[in-house]
RNA sequence: GGGGUCAUAGGGUAGCCUGGUAUCCUACAGGACUGGGGGUCCUGUGACCGGCGUUCAAAUCGCCGUGACCCCA
């Protein structure tokens, strides 16, 4: 299959060939291992874990601030599933129901919980009684389960999420809860941010909302084949599941009023998002922040390896006593295969120490990236620390180029849909649903919403020629 | 939602049309020489997705199931 002249050992297949790169790179770098065999669920190798950890170790971080940590049940009773009519529409045909304890029916079916509000907040109307327990902020990082139709993708489209943090808020106004979505959102770039991950963020149109939400927003990555990935929303969701479920709290003057709530939710594509952003034909490159291993040490040995290995171990220790999180290969390949098999696990930096480095006291450190030097043995923390900032800028810096060469600004449907044949158009649109609509089917691909940023100059909407300063992002989605 | 392609050792494949002995690479295990970008040699381990059918005989033909991938809406 592969012309290569040396097919000893299967090459990643190119980038460009973005899907089944992509595929190969999860199984490779041992990211999680798609062999299980029901459709949709898969299962994490240890190094791929190891990455979640970290990763979702910042989501925690930027939420701990103030939000509580929280666990509700995976089953939610059906008569309080099926209670908030939008919300049940657009979730009943991907509800897996559990029917049956042993081999007895049960009289209250179970639904696998598709996402958790139905869950929350009946417990919610037990827990918030006055306005002193308000605002109220819990997430809770688990797995959520949906019946897909359409064709599932490793981390992407699946049947389990296994890594859903869904973050549920109540506060006493409508403006207090869209306040919070706009923290929300902040604290989501934030996020992104420190994966060097750049991102639109767009409202949604009214058409493809949160069910059961005044409003959502959401957060695209646009991947190396044009299509974007929505890898984080956060959803306004003003009274309506108050009124559902409930849940009231005690003004200051007495009178009892419907709470406001807010709920935003980040999954496991982020992580693909992060793979495939900044991967290249080589495999992975993990940011340094979220590298499982951030430095891997590989002996050059000739005849005698003991002082060489004795060095690395030294070296490990120092640079493991810095906090780095740091690898010594002593297996007994050569050095090239070694140099390949880490590249393919994205790991950030690596140190290479032979008798021709003891020799002049110094350590060859070379960035994923490329980048190579020679520093002295002395200062190798520092080095390494040094090293490891600038690819994440580095990374920030490709990946953020390769977002604005994939959006482009057009005036017609035509050329639109030319666009997002590789990528995202920005188009005028009155903003009617009209439309929308006709956008959507005319051009072939979907409506991201509205860009938050810098507003056009008044133009005529493609469709009903009214003008407007409106405008829409288009693309394919995942 | 509609259409298409496919399923053979841990991974990638040949064989299927024309039914009979399963190919090669890689990986893995043991050994020897090696070692600054995927080393060489020797020895060994390991597979026809599941069920039903046709047949003297099925990896190969048919049906059903399961799973995977691609394209279109």
């Amino acid at each position: 299959m592969t012309d290569s002249k040396d097919p000893r050992e299967a090459k990643l297949p190119e980038k460009s060939n973005f899907s089944e790169w992509y595929h190969e790179l999860l199984k490779s770098a041992e990211i999680i291992d798609v062999r299980y065999p029901v459709k949709g669920m898969c299962v994490w190798y240890p190094f791929g874990f190891a990455l979640r950890r970290s990763v979702y170790n910042i989501i925690k971080e930027l939420l701990d601030v103030d939000h509580y940590e929280t666990q509700f049940p995976l089953l939610i009773p059906e008569q309080e599933f099926m209670k908030e009519a939008e919300h049940i529409k657009g979730f009943e045909d991907e509800v897996y129901w559990v029917t049956h304890g042993g081999t007895s029916p049960l009289d209250v079916k179970l639904a696998l919980r598709p996402t958790s509000e139905t869950a929350i907040y009946p417990m919610f109307k037990l827990w918030i009684r006055s306005h002193a327990d308000l605002p109220l902020r819990v997430y809770q990082i688990i797995n959520t389960f949906r019946y897909e139709t359409k064709h599932t993708r490793p981390l992407i489209r699946l049947r389990e999420i296994t890594s859903f943090k869904e973050a549920h808020t109540a506060h006493a106004t409508w403006d207090e809860a869209a306040a919070q979505v706009e923290v929300a959102v902040e604290r989501y770039a934030e996020f992104y941010r420190r994966l060097a991950i750049p991102f639109l963020t767009c409202k949604r149109p009214s058409w493809d909302k949160f069910p059961g939400a005044d409003y959502s927003i959401a957060l695209d990555v646009i991947m190396p084949d044009g299509r974007t990935l929505q890898v984080g929303t956060a959803h306004l969701l003003g009274t309506n599941f108050a009124k559902t479920y409930g849940i009231t709290y005690e003004d200051a003057e007495g009178e009892q009023r419907l709470v406001n709530q807010s709920c935003y939710g980040i999954s496991e594509r982020c992580i693909a998002a992060l793979i495939s952003v900044h991967g290249d034909d080589r495999g992975l490159i993990l940011p340094w922040e979220v590298a499982p291993i951030q430095v891997v040490i590989v002996p050059i040995v000739f005849g005698d390896k003991a002082p060489i290995i004795e060095a690395c171990r030294a070296l490990e220790r120092e640079l493991s006593a810095a906090g780095i999180r740091v690898k010594v290969d002593e297996g007994d390949e050569r050095p090239g295969a070694k140099f390949y098999r880490w590249e393919m696990r994205g790991v950030p930096i690596r140190l290479e120490l032979g008798p021709r480095d003891m020799a002049k006291g110094q350590v060859v450190i070379v960035r994923r990236d490329g980048a190579k030097r020679a520093v002295p043995r002395d200062g190798i923390v520092e080095a390494v620390i040094e090293e490891g900032h600038a690819l994440q800028e580095v990374l920030a810096k490709k990946a953020r180029a390769s977002m604005e060469e994939h959006i482009r600004l057009v005036q017609t449907v035509e050329e639109a849909i030319e666009q997002v044949k590789t990528g995202v158009a920005r188009i005028r649109w009155c903003g009617s649903v009209d439309c929308g609509h006709q956008l959507e089917d005319l051009v072939g691909a979907n409506m991201l919403g509205e860009p938050r940023e810098e507003p056009l100059l008044p133009g005529p909407c493609p469709i009903c020629n009214a003008s407007t300063t409106g405008s829409t992002y288009m693309a394919r989605q995942y």
